[in-house]
DNA sequence: CTCAGCTCCTGCGGGC
DNA sequence: TGCCCGCAGGAGCTGA
């Protein structure tokens, strides 16, 4: 499901529940997701309180007190749920999230004051770890990540430079997390039609004024994402149950068959497969 | 090192 | 209506 732009929302909607929040119990309802968690997680989580959310790609960062910081990633279908305490003191159904089934509620935060924070994930591809806070960028899940989209290091020098003596197609350079971290298939199909890249161009062969081109499609789709609420296609939500809105301004991306949105084009917007997934462009205006 | 293919898991929508 | 198949926003691993 999530990708920078879903993460980066699900982050705004929990950082007012959780930045400076007690964290009174953890409780664990598996041993695991994509891999196992990390020795005692409740006990090193539980009492400890949540300094403030960070993000880095698609992973959600939560710094502890203790000098520990979890690293949760949401995999394809994870979500993030708040649930607070009515004003009669019964747990409301505030959430508006009907299509959630408890049966994969993994991973809740009790939070001082009754406010509960559910990390839901019913294909488990998601992930939790606990490592310390310092040099956290060295982490196992974070290691080996590229550059961070937003911000200022993806300019078309270091993009140039990635992308350098590569044959791969473009698609599968864009959604190599070692390179740059944290498009995803939705993104990546958006960002080389507003750059009129094709998919499978051999990503070293890119001449400069396509790579600042790319930069900046990069930039744009995320920001108006962002700006968005992400996008919601079957099970992003965000932490109240709200949809995100982007997925109607997707100009490619599950528009197969239809016209092509580009000024003056005449193409009609192709599916093809890449490496087992689906790449949605158009022929006539993506070279 | 690079890259394609397979895999984990559940849910849903389309086609018959 | 009901069932089956294909497909889904991720990414680690294998092996050529």
């Amino acid at each position: 499901m999530p990708e920078l732009p879903e993460v980066e929302t699900v982050r705004r909607g929990l950082a007012p529940h959780l930045d400076g929040a007690l964290i009174e119990a953890l409780v664990l309802n598996r041993a695991d997701l994509r891999f196992p968690f990390p020795p005692d997680l409740a006990r090193r989580v539980s009492g400890r309180r949540v300094l403030t959310l960070g993000r880095r790609a698609k992973y959600l960062l939560i710094p502890l007190d203790s000098g520990e910081t979890l690293i949760l990633h949401l995999g394809m279908s994870g979500r993030m749920i708040v649930e607070r305490r009515g004003e009669a003191g019964a747990l409301a159904e505030f959430h508006h999230d009907v299509t959630r089934l408890p049966q994969h509620d993994h991973v809740i935060f009790h939070l001082e004051g009754g406010t509960r924070v559910v990390f839901n994930d019913p294909r488990r591809f998601g992930s939790l770890d606990l490592r310390p806070s310092e040099n956290l960028d060295q982490a196992p899940a974070l290691s080996s990540l590229g550059l961070e989209p937003l911000g200022n290091a993806l300019h078309p020098e270091a993009l140039t430079a990635l992308l350098a003596g590569r044959r791969m197609p473009m698609k599968a350079a864009l959604l190599d997390q070692r390179l740059i971290a944290g498009l995803g298939n939705i993104y990546v199909c958006e960002a080389l039609h507003r750059s009129r890249i094709a998919p499978d161009r051999p990503a070293g062969s890119l001449k400069g004024r396509e790579i600042e081109a790319l930069v900046v499609a990069i930039r744009d789709v995320l920001a108006e994402a962002i700006e968005a609420g992400g996008s919601t296609l079957r099970d992003f939500r965000h932490e109240d149950g709200s949809l995100g809105y982007f997925q109607h301004a997707f100009r490619v991306y599950d528009r197969e068959g239809e016209p092509c949105p580009a000024p003056g084009c005449r193409g009609i917007v192709r599916r093809t497969v890449q490496s087992g997934r689906s790449t949605f462009h158009c022929r006539e205006c993506q070279r």
